[in-house]
DNA sequence: TCTTAAAGTTTGTCGAACCTAACTATTGAA
DNA sequence: TTCAATAGTTAGGTTCGACAAACTTTAAGA
């Protein structure tokens, strides 16, 4: 039973190494708040655990093991969003703190008991796949808003949770999961992207965009909905 | 910010001080399953934060600041149980090890949200009166089931949440909140009370009877309903 | 009154998880 | 190649909450 401070630790090296990338001290003293001294104590309980490997100097990298608690805290986390979503009816801009604490804590029964009350959903309140009790981690869906062609239509599947100001941004521009947007431009030297969503146009920058995933609308044949 | 830990010693002298009976360490420690030296530590620690008052050999009694903390985890603990029974139709005896643990992290506002959701509730799945938000600490109800006399009914108000196995033993037994129960005898020497439930009879132990408090019904003219 | 068992406290330790200060390794620019 | 600047680690200290061992107080019975 890993405490609390240790899922954290694993959470975030598992937030930062993205596809196996190894992840410094530095970067992981900056994500959790703490100094880099602290860092480097956990570290190496965490290698002497199993959770991860850690070369002095090089970084660590989460081992299976490691891997598999990160996501089984995933799997808590977006469950548990969802959860408060559905039946509090609380927005998605205000879950991901509750959640933040109560994925460490709610048992395993409550969690499936969660799961089905839910019907085995697939998605979080952002688009998030939920992975599987069997820790198996499905792939995003979609791809990145800023890398959408000029004149293809997207449909939003996934928006960044981190930042509840970004939330609150999309909620003001009426974009949600499901919304449809068409690109109509990038601007150039790194400037925003003029979309339209709903009959209204705008434009969104670089980083928000990156936070936004779409699935593009392949056009076969000529189908309504 | 009170810690957790300090959280459950508060909590424990809460529910051994009854009606502001003194409260020794030794008891302190059996219920919290610590040593003795860790309550003379703590007790020491929560004195001076004024949490409660301490005669050295004399035991404790909570403070007014104290007795807040107390009744306001009991809020939140009778609130998250309701919520866990009503939404995931969880059982009576299974909801309270998950609110031990939910009472001290789900957030103020999480708690009041809980309670308007859930109808601004006046009593838990066992019977117990949710405390105010203002710490405002209601009286249980009716009066134990060992109480009453031979040949009166009582409607069952309230039972015991903290044994899950006397739980399930009232559930085998078809008693739930809202029973209807006549006492035909009380067994001398300690022994069963004797029960009419439901058409049934049963003999319940003494122990068992303290744990149910009912409502007599007072026989003020004939009137149904 | 004296004695002793039970209850309570004090003292010193330990592990977790953090910190600061001081030291070492890596790296990229001069 | 050398040497800062940056990153990482080690050493040593703090706080929190638990513990065991040793000591003190209380209270009950001889």
């Amino acid at each position: 039973m890993p405490s609390r401070s240790i899922e954290d630790y694993i959470k975030t090296v598992y937030e930062l190494q993205g596809k196996n990338q190894r992840v410094f001290t530095k970067d992981i003293a900056r994500s959790m708040g703490v100094k880099m001294p602290s860092v480097s104590g956990m570290v190496k309980h965490l290698a002497a655990e199993g959770y991860l490997s850690h070369k002095p100097y090089k970084g660590v990298l989460l081992t299976k093991r490691g891997q598999r608690i990160a996501v089984d805290l995933l799997r808590r986390h977006r469950l548990i969003e969802l959860f408060l979503n559905k039946t509090l009816d609380i927005p998605w801009d205000e879950i991901h703190e509750d959640a933040e604490v109560l994925e460490h804590v709610i048992s395993n029964k409550l969690i499936e008991r969660i799961f089905n009350f839910l019907g085995r959903p697939k998605f979080d309140p952002h688009g998030h796949t939920i992975p599987g009790k069997d820790g198996n981690m499905p792939l995003s869906r979609g791809i990145p808003l800023d890398q959408v062609n000029e004149g293809e239509t997207g449909c939003v599947v996934e928006v960044s949770d981190h930042d509840p100001e970004f939330l609150r941004y999309l909620t003001g521009l009426k974009l949600k999961i499901g919304s449809e947007v068409l690109v109509k431009e990038h601007a150039p030297f790194g400037g925003p992207i003029m979309l339209k969503l709903e009959r209204q146009s705008l434009a969104i920058g670089l980083d928000a965009a990156r936070r936004i995933r779409v699935d593009i609308k392949k056009k076969v044949g000529k189908r309504s909905n």
